[in-house]
DNA sequence: GGTTGAGGTGTGAATGTG
DNA sequence: CACATTCACACCTCAACC
């Protein structure tokens, strides 16, 4: 069964979720009054443990509880303001010290190493009209980056990471890399999985035609990989990865 | 146009934990 | 012992200011 391995970095004192969770909408009332929250929900209850390359599967401790739910900062807005440009929640920090989100609405704490993912909820009023559950935005909290590749990605797209870094991630990615298929930008945008996907982002539920779209798409990693450190091991995995393109059965997981 | 400070990032070494 | 976490650090962009 395909899953994301997507990675997040938690902080005790929080960071930002990257790419930003950022959403367009359509179909919405534009003479009605909406608001948006975003509340990120355990997905089971297991916990990863990322050992010899890989990560694993272990029951977890943890007891799942309500997700703490974070409103956009707009408030209550017309339907069409709405509509009018992307919702961005790039308030949102996560942490991974319960202490640091008490109080503070923007702030949710994670346990780290725990699958989580992010819901976007539409309310009219009081009432919900609309929730948003992309499985595609699956992610599991992380102190540090366990997948190199995944790093090297969000490292390339970040503005604040430093130039020569990205430079030098960017060639060893170039030299490392046979094909020219598997640079970064192809590992994470493999063009038929994107185009086999799409519907799933592109949230369909709304008979209605209320439609939510994920923006950051192309930048959300979401590619049955499985870690390939940039280093050394980096030729050894590649094969891997070929077989993955070419297997049919993984292509109907993925839609699954 | 140049400078400065705020806010943000990943890195790597040290430390903690099971 | 291996993996997870913490923390200081260097460096980035951007906006405000002169």
């Amino acid at each position: 069964m395909f899953r994301n391995e997507n990675e997040m970095i938690s902080t005790c004192a929080g960071r930002r979720i990257f790419p930003t969770l950022e959403y367009s909408i359509n179909g919405l009332d534009p003479q009605k009054e909406y608001s948006m929250s975003i509340h990120i929900e355990r997905v089971d209850g297991k916990r990863f443990r990322f050992g010899e390359g890989k990560w694993m599967e272990l029951d977890s401790k943890e007891k799942i509880t309500d997700p703490k739910k974070v409103f956009h900062r707009d408030g209550h807005q017309l339907g069409e303001k709405w509509m009018e440009k992307p919702i961005s929640f790039d308030h949102i920090r996560i942490t991974n010290r319960k202490s640091r989100a008490e109080g503070k609405p923007n702030y949710i704490y994670l346990i780290a190493q725990h699958r989580y993912i992010p819901i976007l909820t539409i309310y009219e009023g009081d009432e919900i009209v609309h929730t948003a559950r992309l499985e595609h935005t699956e992610f599991v909290p992380v102190t540090a980056y366990h997948n190199d590749v995944l790093g090297a990605l969000k490292a390339s797209n970040n503005h604040y990471t430093r130039k020569d870094r990205r430079r030098r991630i960017e060639q060893e990615a170039v030299v490392q890399v046979k094909k020219p298929k598997f640079s970064i930008e192809s590992i994470f945008h493999d063009s038929s999985f994107i185009e086999n996907t799409r519907n799933e982002v592109e949230d369909e539920a709304m008979k209605s035609q209320l439609r939510v779209h994920f923006n950051p798409f192309l930048l959300w990693p979401q590619f049955p990989i499985l870690p390939i450190p940039l280093t050394s091991k980096t030729e050894e995995a590649i094969p891997k990865i070929e077989e993955k393109e070419n297997d049919d059965e993984e292509e109907i997981d993925i839609l699954n």
